[in-house]
DNA sequence: TCAATAAGTTACCAAACAGTAACTATCAAC
DNA sequence: GTTGATAGTTACTGTTTGGTAACTTATTGA
């Protein structure tokens, strides 16, 4: 077997999967959008810490990643714009669930904690 | 149920389990350090790319975090330090394996589907 | 016509992260 | 006492990321 095999980033898809992922807020923002919190303003009421300008960027990202669509109805009034996952969004949020059970089995400290027990309670109500 | 929680980056346990490996090398290294590659030399011979510097950085990083050992054989002639994984570094780098098949069924060129053969072969000789 | 709502954009700033290149410390063998 | 190996450290630089605050565009209803 092959002694001389080299490893880099660019050749890593733990790494790639990880930067799909690694925007400070696109796990949550992944599960919001799950969970039919669809609307750039109802995102950002959910998440009173992130500023505009990231929450337009990620969004950016995430779409241009092939993780959510984002359509735009212009019928309305000022015009509505609604975020949903595409396909590999919704497999990505599968393994983003195994994760989220890994980090509350292994990560204890209150806070995290306490929220682990809210959204245990949402995943189970699914 | 509760209608306005509100989300956080630092009560979120997927992004705390996503910064424990975020680190550019970090997954790459526990996986290294798994199959046997466990001293500094044979580590940097294995990743051509990364800096003494950086190396040095991620190894302190793993460790205080808990997912790897740092043992000094002083009895050697040039002191001689092995790396291992904890118990919590091996349950890990399991949540890896699954990142890194999610990634080689949904992330497809050239370079990480070869990479993802040798690694397979790897994986499946364990 | 003027305020309100939705969904941003722009300019600017600070901290975190990755990288290069040169230097250090320890010991053993020659 | 100098060379070589192992395992770093230090100083400096450049890029990426996240953040604030103010401004913008489009439309509708009072």
């Amino acid at each position: 077997m092959m002694e001389t095999n080299e490893y880099d980033t660019y050749s890593c898809p733990v790494g790639k999967t990880i930067e799909l992922i690694s925007g400070r807020w696109k796990p949550i923002i992944l599960y919001l959008i799950q969970h039919g919190i669809n609307r750039f303003g109802s995102l950002q009421k959910k998440m009173p810490k992130i500023s505009k300008k990231v929450l337009t960027e990620q969004l950016r990202d995430l779409e241009k990643q092939g993780l959510i669509n984002r359509d735009v109805r212009v019928s309305k009034h000022p015009q509505e714009i609604f975020y949903s996952l595409t396909d590999t969004g919704l497999s990505l949020r599968e393994l983003i669930d195994q994760i989220f059970d890994w980090g509350t089995a292994h990560l204890l400290d209150e806070t995290s904690q306490k929220m682990a027990k809210s959204l245990m309670l949402d995943q189970a109500a699914k």
